[in-house]
DNA sequence: GGAATAGTGTCTTTTAGACATTATGTA
DNA sequence: TACATAATGTCTAAAAGACACTATTCC
């Protein structure tokens, strides 16, 4: 078709409106037996010094998935390679940046915590924050980053219920039913009744295999707990509701 | 802060690689017993001829919401104005439009269906396709549409169970159980047992409001069914779940 | 009356909530 | 033995699936 070749050949992208695109990620982790979420503050203009999510420019020879892991390695120190990433949503409208129109994808992310990140490149600090500190804390945070958060965290409570995302936040492979329960309650802020979780989880089909390993949980005692591995369910039916 | 200023005033934008960003739709009605999806005939390059999603550039002086809807007017000459639209989804990766790197945010709609859609402008053509169709034809659709069209479709396939979305495909404000449920049974491609699933929608706390009005539905006899109209429910608890 | 559609009732199975009981481990 | 945690069992309540039955409304 040489008549699309020729006005591909003529194309000129630069007859179209400056814009660009970044990417955010609000990467969660429990920490502290609180669900935080990770901050780098801002070493350059615009809101030097304040906080705001990790994340930066697209470049055109990558996907948006590689934009966001890059970004994410270049602006801390440890590699954190999330055990759970997806697309949230994207952020675009006049004045969001005051640089000039530049269109936000957020993401989500889930890791266990591990050594504490550092800042690197264009973020002078870096550090996870407990998510209900940072909802108070409000004014501080750059761009429309506060709301890009309440979006992520509302991911997260829901996709729980029907995802197996959960043991993204578990440093280990293998992991006791306490441990597990103890995730959905720190999300959902809210106490479950031990007996009935595990009945509910155990029911859904290949969501927990269990690996006949047993680890002794405390020091004063207590029987010694099984540990299991996440199976290869992909999404939970019928989904494990929270309270109410 | 007059170090702000200072960066802010010699910024420039175009310092920034030559990105584009556009929005499409999924506008989804229900014809002929059909879940059906709007799909324009392309009149310039690239694809030319080819169907395509409604959509186009997102101008600076607009939201990512705004461009939406000013795109699905341009492109069709009846003023679709859909009853509901949500963010889908954005696809951004070399190559996955020819003139250059250019992102697309993808949105999901719904409409009643009303008069047959004719192209505008950009579009020559514009016509509602039944989704099965669509999803046979395969080859003939441009840029990556056709697995835009497969996300939105999962996304009200699964949205129709715990939000009240059902309704925005009928035409009326008020309308019979059994029109409610034969939308769910389109969605779902599944046949549901009419007294459950009345039951079921009846307890979802502010769903369906009485009206006290009537409908006589059939020539051929039949009892007049009652007409319900869309209470102020935001999400269902807990959701109404497809069969298996 | 007979066909067609709307709406109600009922029986059974499944799932969820609350909590008692048993099992097993340490100081 | 006292205490702590894990795992199982049990009773009840709520919800879902299947389907019979009643109520209208047309020809």
């Amino acid at each position: 078709m040489t008549d699309e070749k020729e006005f591909l050949d003529n194309y000129d992208m630069s007859k179209f409106p400056n814009v660009a695109l970044t990417v955010d990620i609000t990467l969660f982790t429990v920490k502290d037996g609180k669900l935080s979420v990770l901050l780098v503050k801002r070493g350059g203009h615009p809101f030097k010094n304040k906080w705001a999510l990790p994340g930066g420019f697209v470049n055109v020879d990558e996907s948006l998935d590689e934009a966001v892991l890059r970004e994410l390695k270049e602006e801390t120190t440890i590699n954190i390679n999330p055990s759970y990433i997806e697309q949230l949503k994207t952020y675009a409208y006049p004045d969001r940046d005051p640089r000039g129109y530049i269109a936000s994808v957020a993401y989500v992310a889930l890791t266990p915590v591990t050594e504490s990140p550092v800042g690197k490149d264009d973020a002078i600090e870096a550090m996870f924050f407990p998510v209900e500190k940072v909802l108070k804390l409000d004014k501080d945070l750059a761009f429309d980053h506060l709301q890009i958060i309440k979006d992520g965290l509302e991911r997260v409570r829901a996709k729980i219920e029907y995802a197996p995302i959960a043991p993204s936040f578990l440093k280990d492979q293998m992991f006791t039913m306490s441990e597990l329960r103890e995730v959905y309650e720190i999300i959902w802020g809210e106490e479950l009744i031990p007996s009935n979780f595990r009945r509910k989880v155990l029911s859904i089909p290949n969501f927990l295999i269990e690996t006949g390993d047993y680890r002794v949980s405390n020091i004063y005692g207590g029987r010694k707990s099984e540990l299991f591995r996440l199976g290869e369910v992909e999404e939970f039916y019928p989904p494990f509701k929270r309270p109410e």
